[in-house]
DNA sequence: GCTCTGTCTGGGATCGATCCCATAGACCGC
DNA sequence: GCGGTCTATGGGATCGATCCCAGACAGAGC
């Protein structure tokens, strides 16, 4: 069980070791310590080695705010999203703080709730951090202006806002959403309802386009009294899938544009004991754990968050090492992950 | 639609305003406009607002870098997970989020996927980031010491490896397996497996310790053969599970000690076609949300994470205020939240 | 008029690490 | 013997913000 922490010979001393006292304590200069320590530019061997030797036996650890205020490069990415406690954005934070972590990088980390304020907030704090690059779920199209005008490289995950002004990452919504769709109309569906938290944004606006899209394909008339809104929290939106299923003439099948708005549908079927898929079919975007835990399964658009993570931090490594290249906008595909939760209409 | 953030005036500058620049631009000097900025010391109103009013339309960002070097004192804590991925961990890191923002910390967040080795590299690096403090879920005992060694306040969260050596934050384990144990030996269940991860965290030994109080305590006789060890992924679990639910003479009733290792008995269970309860009785500890989402639902041993959070990081700022005030374990109840996954033994 | 107090401002040192530059010695070739 | 190259080291400036301290000035009190 050997671990990498440098354990100081003896008691703690009352102030953490500075390079300087690690450069007398080893007869030498400032510099040479600084150059035996980082190995950059000139040492003798014998002395670099009594060097390293001292500043583990003081368990000096070298103050990264001094060197990044000196080098004016700093070894940490900002990373925002909007709410840690929904498995989407906790996948996208593990894939970033992983890759972070390989190479060398640390990662602040921020929760902005929804709220552009928040939003506000931490963007400030990470130019005052000043964090190498920011990975932004964006709640406002400011941010990512701001962030640029600061010269801080951002990347744009799950959704777009400064179209062309910065890069970004994301799934290909609007084929997933067609997709999809497309299978429930082929079951001999009709009445399909959506369940949609926003419109504006690229990804409430794609799945819709898709959704729409998949309809016109199959020459089937658009029914928009079956798009409903219904807000960001799972009771808010239960509470309007609950609506949705019990008018008069009730969709065959709902198509949840998140996973948030799947748990609520899903359990607002539950209330109204609709079986799923006789009496309903049901699918959605986001395929998370309880998907495949529940019976019948929930067949779902599978985005990786933890890949959309991993690709949208060497987008930013990317930028950070060359600001001028040209913006892009990555597209990751989803696969559909089909399950029980599925059948042709009910007949009348 | 306000948002805070100053964006400068005309185009952005090559290089980011400095306050040296600030207190020309405002025909000041650098400590004057430090002090305006800041508000500490004397500065008269007009040129207060004067310095204030040029900032904002430099566009100006004070590095956070420089003034804690200079400050000896950093505006950030550290945060130390297992794994993101798991809704346990997420919630404890959104609990922790949201408090740090309202007090006008940062969050640095690392997640160490479980390895001793990661956790050593990440402690190192917030040593090297001068936090103000760190929390974390640790892994081995090695983390804290070394932490508190740099002199930097530590608390543990949800499983406690530097006993009575640093701050510690958990829900009563013994207790609420005890708990959740009794009502299944009231039931009338004898042969009751517990799956578990570990036995030598305080977690994992102090769960097993409630459940076999609660044998002790019924005057119930305690078989060994029943406590299975299923390590620390869903697919390795999945398969221990399955093993034990097809011995020839089953458990008629499984505590899972987390929610991973329940959501493998509930695969197993699956595969194994037991209906739960009938079949099966199922607890676990970790209420997470698939648990309500299941027919029939989970009964948990509810822990709330976001509050575990939110009391790790009022334990942290107390320690940072006072260093030397006695080392506390705070200890959180949990309730059960019942559901349907419990019934009385089959009879046979 | 002189001191004293309070208000207000600027100069310069400081935090810790890095890095440019000067310098010194060794060694080589001509 | 001398210039040139290479190795090796130390001095001092630097990054950006803060803060101690000295000092200027105004107004009050004697």
């Amino acid at each position: 069980m050997k671990s990498g922490l440098t354990v100081p010979d003896g008691f703690p001393p009352a102030r953490r070791p500075t390079i300087r006292e690690v450069a007398e304590t080893a007869g030498v200069s400032r510099s040479t310590a600084s150059r035996a320590l980082t190995g950059r530019g000139y040492v003798a061997p014998a002395v670099r080695d009594r060097v390293r030797e001292v500043a583990r036996s003081l368990g000096y650890v070298p103050d990264a705010t001094a060197r990044h205020l000196r080098q004016q490069a700093s070894q940490s990415i900002g990373v925002l999203v909007s709410d840690l406690n929904n498995p989407f954005y906790a996948g996208l934070a593990a894939g970033i703080s992983q890759q972070a972590r390989k190479r060398q990088y640390t990662m602040m980390l921020a929760d902005d709730g929804g709220s552009p304020e928040v939003e506000a907030e931490a963007a400030e704090a990470f130019v005052a951090l000043r964090v190498a690059g920011v990975i932004v779920t964006p709640v406002s199209a400011q941010i990512s202006t701001y962030l640029a005008r600061q010269r801080i490289p951002v990347v744009e995950v799950d959704r777009q806002f400064s179209l062309g002004a910065c890069d970004a990452v994301m799934v290909d919504n609007s084929s997933a959403a067609r997709q999809v769709t497309s299978q429930l109309l082929d079951l001999g569906h009709r009445r399909i309802a959506m369940v949609i938290d926003e419109m504006h944004w690229t990804t409430g606006r794609d799945r819709l386009a898709g959704y729409r899209a998949a309809f016109a394909a199959a020459g089937v008339p658009f029914d928009d009294s079956l798009v409903v809104s219904a807000g960001w929290d799972v009771d808010a939106a239960r509470i309007e899938a609950h609506k949705l299923l019990s008018r008069p003439e009730p969709p065959t099948a709902v198509f949840a544009a998140n996973n948030v708005l799947a748990e609520a549908v899903w359990r607002a079927a539950t209330e109204l004991n609709l079986t799923i898929p006789d009496q309903l079919s049901l699918v959605s975007f986001d395929d998370v754990s309880w998907m495949s835990l529940v019976q019948p399964g929930v067949t779902a658009v599978a985005q990786d968050p933890v890949a959309l993570g991993e690709a949208a931090i060497s987008q930013l490594f990317e930028r950070i090492q060359s600001p001028l290249a040209p913006v892009r906008t990555v597209l990751l595909s989803a696969t559909v992950a089909s399950r029980g939760s599925t059948a042709p209409p009910p007949a009348r």
